[in-house]
DNA sequence: CTTGACCTTGACCTTAAGGGCAGGGTTTAG
DNA sequence: CTAAACCCTGCCCTTAAGGTCAAGGTCAAG
């Protein structure tokens, strides 16, 4: 298949598709006239990709998941790695969530600091 | 005083002082061979910028701070449009809170299946 | 009078995941 | 034969808050 029905079937862009490969995700094959040709395996890793993306991973860190992929498994999850990458990610979303809760109380502090300041004047 | 002046009372980098410039925060007055030339209240205004940019509120959203301490205000916050932004960032916090919560279940849930299926097997 | 420390503007670089366009080749249907 | 609908590469654009030169003007001290 070509590049748009790869898109098309996976339900993102072809310029998607493109930058997924210029990130190592997939490598087409090439015909005569220099078109990409997409196998079946390809739309499930973009599928995969896509979701992957959607969960606030970067495309790199997508990778252990097309490997998995790759080497056969019929989830991109079920490799060490990938269940490595999840938690990493869980991790990464638990450090931001502090961040922010942290920031939070600031931010209600100097409301209220604000707020007293003005009713005391 | 000059930038250089500015940007150390103030704890900042020279190149921070033009970027408020440019986003409008300040208008500092030129010699007559071009340099910029600054007061005390812009010491404190920067001060107020670094404050509240670390709070992770963007160059645009520190404007009514800074109209509020050039109203002659002791304090940048204590004016209405002041306390609105400080509302509106811990609003932006919240919503981004409850979408980070929400993806870390969704982590938390795609991981305990893999390590299911892996067990499954 | 020259060196070094200032100052100026301007242009490009940084992240992630593409979007949009230019300019060109290909292919398929009518 | 030609027009539509594909495909290709390559370039610049997007956000925020500056960082990093480059090329040049200015100013104080020795």
């Amino acid at each position: 298949m070509h590049i748009s029905d790869l898109a098309a079937e996976a339900g993102v862009t072809v310029k998607a598709v493109r930058y997924y490969e210029s990130q190592g995700l997939l490598k087409p094959g090439r015909e005569a006239n220099g078109y990409r040709i997409y196998s079946a395996e390809d739309v499930i890793v973009v599928r995969e990709v896509k979701a992957l993306l959607s969960l606030g991973l970067t495309a790199e860190q997508t990778y252990p998941f097309i490997e998995c992929l790759r080497a056969g498994n019929d989830r991109a999850d079920v490799c060490p790695a990938s269940l490595t990458a999840y938690r990493t990610r869980i991790a990464e979303v638990d450090r931001r969530i502090a961040e922010l809760t942290d920031l939070r109380a600031r931010l209600t502090e100097l409301l209220t600091d604000a707020e007293n300041w003005r009713t005391k004047v």
